[in-house]
DNA sequence: AAATTAATTTTAGTCTCTGAACTAAATTAC
DNA sequence: GTAATTTAGTTCAGAGACTAAAATTAATTT
């Protein structure tokens, strides 16, 4: 029933090119040469004839400003023609220059930071990742253990920070998207951090912040499942309960930026203490912790170990057969039926894809979930919500990152080019 | 605590014109002469070099493109000069010509029809209600009794159908925005009815369909408080809840056009049965029909009479002190809360109002809900959400369904002028 | 080799909107 | 009362972004 999506499926060859295949419905703002530019590295490689029919418009001004975009080193055409087939005069295909330019997106953890440095074409070329220590530190802390991983990212692609364009950073708790501010995170010991600013000195370079549910949803805008949907809903059970949405192929943030806080959302009035404080909160039902905190509680496991090795050890209880540790996890099943459900009654995607690193544990997971979600939904019969589970490798964050970093910094290069 | 707004407010001079008063942040699509033709009637009247300022475009633009709809009869300049204070030459406001087009507004309803006219400026021109006895009929029966209604409305203003440009039509259920259609109404005996086109072939005149909670919302965009605010969300609770959101000056009908189904999140696990055969939705904790059926249960009350007036006797009943009635309508109070908690925490609007026509049960609308719904809802200081209570008459919904084809008429209309 | 087909390129506009110069109508300064 | 000052509105050449249609190029058929 699940639409399980995993990073080496054979069988699904990924599709050529980066970034949303579908053209935006409201493409009014960006300017012809940028819709172009996209398209074209949407697709991995189109001729000009293709690009004129795919976003109708004229032959003329495609070859005016592909023209421009060539001389100024963003494209190039493909040797090999790769249709042979038709019978007039052959089209000649277009593809992004990689080494136009590159981005860096980096994920700042708890535990570990990680780093992704991808070409102009979207291609990833190098990753680094760095243990940290302590998990809550200062900004100043912060840039100092950033350098070494960027190094050596660097370092593995022989090259310097002077063809870096952007740089894209996720760190979890609330982030102030727009002025690139941290009003809080749980990594930080400082509130009110001006991340971005810091960043954007230290490595001369523009900086872009998001929260790792924003990061992980463009992560699937751009290189996933979310490509040929123009609007979809991401959610992921980690740490706490994410969500992120994209509407019209672009991230939608909610109306201040703040929304979207979809593990705070109240299931039961007076219900389970979450870690926020208040009660009845998705995510009391249903992260990690909450898990965990039920686990000690059931099968008398001491409170002492990590939330992650109580997980584990609860996984296994029940899948040697221990009723106890089942009931846990089918409690949370249904809740999390319950959440996705509100999602389309709220939001009606035509896709909801569960991402993240630990889409693991078959029983928040199984089939039965999707059907209680859908019995717990009023859905007409046209538009029944499909779901699909999708389990990246713990680089999707850094990845997302540069997603976010290359959709900035197109903008502005593309923009750039005069006529 | 509470904002509350009234119609006929003696404090709140009513601001001159219709519509939104802020511009679109992403008005790129709209002709200028689309914006400044909306700017004028969102003003009431200006004068040519505010909309220059206003829009920031140049003036000559702005002379040129007023000049335009002069001529084609949607502008006027305005004789008596508003402004005598400036020193140089003064100002010539310019206004809509109110009889430059019309457009009618309807609501279809189980025990009554209303109706609006409405100028294109607009201003209410005339309005008719026409009562009906079966509350459930086929589209041929409601397209007879629409007659009388729109002939009366006719007659008021000593008109025809043929300066009527537009018909727009508000109908509870699930409705199809984008092609008129309805898959299903519970005012109607058929399903997948083709409303629209059955309305424009009687009428001779374009149709457009929504349903009531975003009729609502567009009265408020256009005509009430959310005039002045760019993104905000309506709530409604009447026969069931509903629920509204703009985006940017625009309703926002969720990402298939069927979302935003606030009545039916699920609030509790196996909780209480709602009216679409689910269990825990909120509608069945706080619609008319659920504290109907509490009302039966609690005091004793006949369940033969009709919710209305059973939500009469059991509010009359708490009034005058009885425990169970109170306690009736504050469970249902700390449901609102936790609905409007909900609606925070996932779009994180700057405000919602609470709209309709029954906005008038004190338990319901206490401070105390307002309270609690911040209780329940993780804000950070700079985010804090204000809530306003809007207690319409009962022509609302038809005059939001005017909104409805004043705004596509608009388009439409001003697109045309040639230059 | 000529006809046909399809992909680009060129060229001559069209549309929309801006910017700068110009006119119009009032107030204020002397 | 007249000139300087201010603000509103008008005119018009032209920039920028595209389009439409003719011309060119390069292959496939016949």
């Amino acid at each position: 029933m699940y639409d399980v999506l995993r990073d080496a499926d054979p069988d699904t060859p990924p599709l050529p090119g980066c970034g949303p295949v579908l053209p935006l419905q409201d493409h009014d703002g960006s300017p012809l040469r940028q819709q172009i530019f996209e398209h074209i590295r949407a697709m991995g490689q189109v001729a000009r004839s293709d690009i004129a029919r795919a976003l109708g418009v004229s032959a003329g001004s495609v070859t005016a400003l592909t023209a421009e975009l060539i001389a100024a080193g963003f494209l190039q055409e493909v040797e090999d023609s790769p249709r042979e087939t038709g019978r007039g005069r052959p089209p000649v295909a277009l593809s992004v220059v990689p080494d136009s330019s590159y981005v860096i997106g980096i994920k700042i953890s708890d535990d570990q930071h990680s780093a992704v440095l991808t070409d102009f074409a979207g291609n990833m070329v190098a990753d680094s990742v760095q243990p940290t220590t302590s998990p809550r530190k200062s900004v100043a802390e912060l840039l100092d253990e950033t350098v070494p991983l960027i190094d050596t990212l660097l370092a593995q692609a022989k090259m310097d920070m002077t063809r870096v364009s952007a740089i894209g950073i996720g760190i979890s708790g609330i982030i102030d998207h727009q002025t690139g501010t941290v009003p809080w995170s749980p990594l930080l010991t400082e509130t009110d951090a001006d991340l971005g600013a810091a960043f954007a000195d230290r490595f001369a370079c523009p900086v872009y912040l998001d929260n790792d549910a924003n990061l992980l949803t463009l992560a699937e805008l751009w290189f996933g499942r979310g490509r040929t949907m123009s609007d979809f809903a991401v959610v992921t059970v980690e740490h706490g309960v994410g969500m992120g949405l994209v509407l019209g192929n672009r991230l939608f943030r909610g109306v201040r930026g703040m929304g979207l806080e979809l593990g705070h959302i109240k299931v039961q009035l007076d219900g389970a203490l979450c870690r926020c404080g208040q009660r009845g909160c998705l995510e009391a039902y249903l992260a990690d912790y909450a898990l965990a905190r039920e686990a000690a509680t059931a099968l008398g496991q001491p409170g002492s170990q990590t939330a992650a090795a109580a997980l584990e050890s609860l996984f296994a209880e029940a899948k040697a057969g221990n009723q106890a540790a089942r009931t846990i996890f089918e409690r949370a099943g249904r809740y999390l039926s319950l959440g996705l459900s509100n999602v389309i009654q709220l939001f009606d995607p035509a896709l909801i894809i569960l991402s993240g690193e630990r889409m693991r544990y078959d029983y928040l997971y199984a089939d039965n979930v999707l059907s209680e979600m859908h019995r717990l939904t009023l859905e007409t019969s046209r538009s029944q919500c499909e779901v699909a589970l999708h389990a990246w490798g713990d680089l999707v964050w850094a990845r997302g990152a540069t997603a976010l970093a290359l959709s900035a910094t197109t903008s502005i290069l593309i923009g750039a080019v005069a006529p």
